[in-house]
DNA sequence: TTAATATTTTAATATTTGTTAAAATGTTAT
DNA sequence: ATAACATTTTAACAAATATTAAAATATTAA
């Protein structure tokens, strides 16, 4: 079987699965369209824009992680850390997502 | 705190968020890949063209979970099953994706 | 210094996902 | 009917992720 000549190397797929692995969760999918109008937001504004179930210390583990995997950035401010997209592009996905016909 | 003035409803973003799981796996990936250049494709081929660590039973895993999720539909001829995209427009994904600064 | 606020970290547990191997199903050929 | 082949299903286990609550840290205000 011959090798297809492509634009995504093996650890391109790596990255990018990692990368949709990260966001793929309702919550923090959320966190990218809130951040991508208010941004930068402090952890509890962000919390507010979600509504009622939101825990803080839930919404920390998902900014956290977020920020690790290279999507957020943030910077503190006082005795508030505010977070904000590190690459607007990535909001994107949701448009290429509501062009599918899946959602 | 105010509502947003969204395009996504609270369900079209779990909607978003399980195709997203569903696709977020190299594996899977790379079987996006393979079949926008060479569908519709049996699932032995498909294990011949993602190479050597393929085992054909958790190929069979990977696609039913993909089928399942509307990602890929299938068709049965003779002992071969046939899997193709369910709607190439998923495939923006990876335009989006290698677009943004993280990749 | 003490209290109050904002956020993070830790730890415990529940749930989901990934992987493997073996057995089962269905189809075609002999 | 039996054998060979392609794929799926099942079951068992390992690993990763999600969730919750409590404790810890850091900053500012009193």
């Amino acid at each position: 079987m011959n090798k297809i000549n492509s634009e995504l190397s093996p650890d391109k797929l790596e990255r990018v699965a990692k990368i949709l692995k990260t966001i793929a969760h309702p919550v923090k999918l959320d966190i990218m369209r809130i951040l991508e109008q208010y941004e930068p937001l402090d952890v509890s504004s962000i919390c507010d824009y979600i509504g009622a179930k939101c825990e803080i210390s839930m919404m920390s583990h998902h900014l956290s992680k977020m920020k690790d995997n290279g999507i957020l950035v943030s910077e503190k401010k006082g005795k508030q850390v505010f977070y904000r997209l590190a690459d607007r592009k990535i909001l994107n996905i949701f448009k290429c997502m509501s062009g599918s016909d899946l959602i």
